[in-house]
DNA sequence: AGCACGCCGACT
DNA sequence: GTCGGCGTGCTC
């Protein structure tokens, strides 16, 4: 017999089957990590396929040397989730193998999955041959309660310990090493459905996919905890995806208080012992309900009835290092591989999915009511040119001013929302509020420092700085953005006696920064809170009265196709947070174009509206979904060597370009916006496509880097940016 | 990835 | 003469 192995190596020369003999005396099954001779070295493998032929010079075949566990690591149906990841996104098998085992399990370091145990079978009449002296001191040590088979071979060898098994005097049994993950159980009352969510619950039963678009506060969660208990009791296994930021406290107690040891966390607060503990409640069978970040979509279960993906449109859920890779996808071919449901649930869905679900692709499920039935808070959108006209050039506007005196005043809290996302800059006109495009893409243009030039990030064409808005002839030209610091040093000057604090990447480094920061906040009154989206999840205070964004444009003008759909989401999410209960709440948001279509979709809550504006400028300006973003990114130590790589490439994607006319819209290379990482050298080549021949068009391109290139190199469709 | 082979320059 | 630089190629 012989296997095919897929070495555990990310290299791109040994990223194919090699070929092994299995010795006449192992068995071995597909999806089993083995030690094999390779070269000099002996390396760790994965058997993917097990067959009576070889294809290879039989003459050169080497034999397997052993087992590292003596049963599937991967289990089978993760090498169709394989297939099709290196199918879809031109990644190297190992890499991909690697997701699906915790990081415990390799780092050269072997761990034991399960500590095995020799123990005396009750019952049985012993009789041994006086001959058998080391099988008598086994039967003697086991009438002491079990040994370890570890231990039991260190001791006697393995003859004895094969005899007595053979003889039915001993048997073997598993226990798993394990530390439960310390999470507090809350009780969780059991709230009642209102008839929306009835009647999402009863159409998601089919193998298709589900969009639940349900406003902030209609009770998704709710839903899906019926879901997955309705999939539990079908005797059936279900995951959960979240994003990392809403992976709260309170959600994973919810979930431990409603589903108690069935449910395994695995998120990134867990020490690398604990995530491989709670992988290995899944891999056994005792964990039933994976929850957690982006890579439990790998959870190692079977019989999968019900997989749901909470806010569906977070970029979280696209992996943007190697390998690269979407959840999406990746869910719903396992989902369609188990024949069973998959739930993508958002109050804002992405422009894709949305569109898709009017195609009719997938199914859409809409949850119009608030389950508590109260209006979202409303927002107010201060123009900040005209603040600046009336002689105000600071970061807040009067109004938000006045409001936080009001909030003080009568003890409530205000929360400041700082829209950092990414670090690019975009150049803007202080007085009219105009912002430099590409002429070409209709994406703002981002300053690059270095050589002092405005680029787009999506064709590469550079412009002059500007020293004077084309628009209104004025001098104040502004770029960058505003930080948490200013922000907070701002507000102590206005507030002096008010407590101020502030929530960012900065003061969250260590482990429950997070917790304690909210806390305080929670028990503080009047308080303001400073920070970035990490404000924006999931967290209820009764007591905020008022949410202010500063810097609303912010997420606007990055060089980003989806640049409006994240504002959107973004305000949408934020305003959420203000007027949870009792309290009525309020919204100012800052704006130097207030004017901006998605203010007002944002403000009156309209998905719909922004979702038909958006999708109309897609189509005119051909952007996903109506065509597809192909980028390949080149990098290497040396610069010149990069350069070289890309260029050869290029010359052959040109030429593919000529060859099929108007397939390829757009076509062009550059060096990455971030020109060096870790001292390597990054160049781009960006392209843009139809549809209609899109996956072979791909298919080629891939064909012509492999064949150009040795190493380093990635391809990334519709990238999230393009750093 | 890592290790051998091999073909050129500098040195005891 | 040989030691050692790293370019090229192979590993079932």
């Amino acid at each position: 017999m012989f296997a095919e192995i897929i070495i555990d190596q990310d290299a791109k020369a040994l990223d194919r089957v090699f070929e092994y003999i299995i010795p006449d005396d192992m068995s071995l099954s597909v999806g089993m990590r083995v030690y094999i001779p390779f070269g000099k070295r002996i390396l760790q493998g994965y058997v993917i396929k097990v067959k009576d032929d070889c294809d290879y010079d039989s003459e050169k075949l080497k034999s397997i040397i052993s087992k590292i566990e003596d049963f599937s690591a991967i289990k089978p149906q993760m090498l169709k989730i394989m297939e099709f990841m290196a199918e879809k996104y031109h990644l190297k098998l190992a890499s991909i193998l690697r997701l699906f085992l915790p990081a415990e399990m390799r780092e050269g370091k072997v761990k034991e999955l399960f500590k095995t145990y020799y123990s005396l079978v009750e019952g049985a009449s012993i009789v041994l041959p006086k001959s058998a002296k080391k099988q008598a001191e086994i039967i003697d040590m086991l009438q002491n309660g079990r040994v370890s088979a570890v231990e039991l071979a260190e001791k006697f060898g393995y003859s004895p310990i094969k005899a007595l098994r053979e003889k039915g005097y001993i048997k073997k049994d598993m226990e798993e090493v394990k530390r439960s993950p310390f999470v507090i159980v809350e009780d969780v009352k059991r709230v009642e459905l209102n008839d929306c969510q009835k009647n999402a619950i009863e159409k998601i039963n089919g193998n298709k996919t589900y969009l639940l678009h349900g406003v902030t506060g209609s009770g998704k969660t709710e839903i899906y905890m019926n879901l997955i208990e309705r999939t539990l009791s079908d005797g059936k296994n279900a995951i959960m995806l979240v994003p990392e930021i809403s992976l709260t406290p309170q959600i994973m107690s919810n979930f431990k208080g409603r589903f108690g040891s069935t449910v395994a966390l695995l998120h990134s607060g867990l020490s690398a012992g604990e995530r491989f503990d709670e992988w290995k409640r899944l891999f056994s069978g005792e964990a039933r309900i994976a929850i957690g970040a982006r890579s439990a979509i790998f959870a190692p279960l079977e019989n999968l009835g019900m997989i749901i993906i909470d806010e569906e449109h977070e970029s979280s859920y696209i992996s943007e290092s190697n390998p690269r890779y979407d959840t999406r996808d990746v869910a719903e071919f396992r989902a369609r591989e188990n024949g069973c449901p998959l739930v993508l649930g958002s109050a804002t869905p992405s422009i894709e999915n949305y569109n898709r679900a009017e195609n009719r692709e997938i199914e859409l499920i809409e949850l119009p009511v608030r389950a508590n039935g109260r209006e979202m808070p409303p927002v107010q959108i201060v123009d900040m040119m005209e603040e600046l006209r009336r002689g105000n050039g600071g970061i807040f506007s009067n109004q938000l001013i006045a409001d936080l005196c009001n909030v003080i005043n009568t003890k409530k809290q205000a929360m400041i929302f700082i829209n950092r996302r990414g670090f690019s800059s975009f150049m803007k006109c202080k007085e009219c509020g105009f912002v430099a495009k590409c002429t070409d893409c209709d994406v703002s243009l981002v300053y690059h420092k270095e050589d002092n030039r405005l680029k787009c990030h999506y064709c590469g064409k550079q412009y002059k700085v500007l020293s004077r808005c084309p628009n209104c002839h004025s001098e104040h030209i502004q770029y960058g953005a505003v930080g948490t610091q200013q922000i907070v040093s701002k507000l102590k000057e206005l507030f002096p006696e008010v407590k101020i604090l502030r929530m960012d990447n900065d003061t969250t480094s260590t482990k429950n920064a997070h917790q304690k920061i909210l806390s305080e906040f929670k028990e503080t009154k009047p308080a303001i809170l400073v920070g970035t989206q990490m404000i924006a999840k999931g967290h209820d205070f009764e007591d905020v009265v008022l949410v202010g964004i500063v810097d609303a444009d912010q997420s606007l003008y990055q060089s980003d196709y989806r640049a409006t759909e994240k504002t959107f989401q973004l305000i949408t999410q934020v305003a959420g947070r203000a007027g949870r209960s009792v309290n009525e709440g309020k919204v100012v948001l800052q704006s130097y174009s207030p004017y901006h279509y998605v203010y007002k979709f944002a403000s009156n809550y309209d998905y719909k509206g922004f979702y038909r504006k958006e999708i109309n400028i897609r189509q005119t300006a051909q952007f996903p979904p109506y065509s597809r973003i192909l980028r390949i990114l080149f990098s290497d130590f040396d610069e010149n060597c990069v350069r070289e790589q890309l260029k050869m490439c290029y010359t052959d994607i040109e030429e593919l370009k000529k060859s099929c006319k108007n397939e390829i819209i757009y076509l062009d290379a550059m060096k990455s916006p971030i020109k060096r990482i870790q001292d390597k050298y990054r160049y781009q080549v960006l392209m843009r496509f139809k549809l209609g021949h899109a996956d072979q068009i791909e298919k080629e391109v891939f064909r012509i880097v492999d064949s150009k290139t040795k190493n380093s190199v990635f391809f990334e469709v519709n990238p999230q940016n393009l750093s």
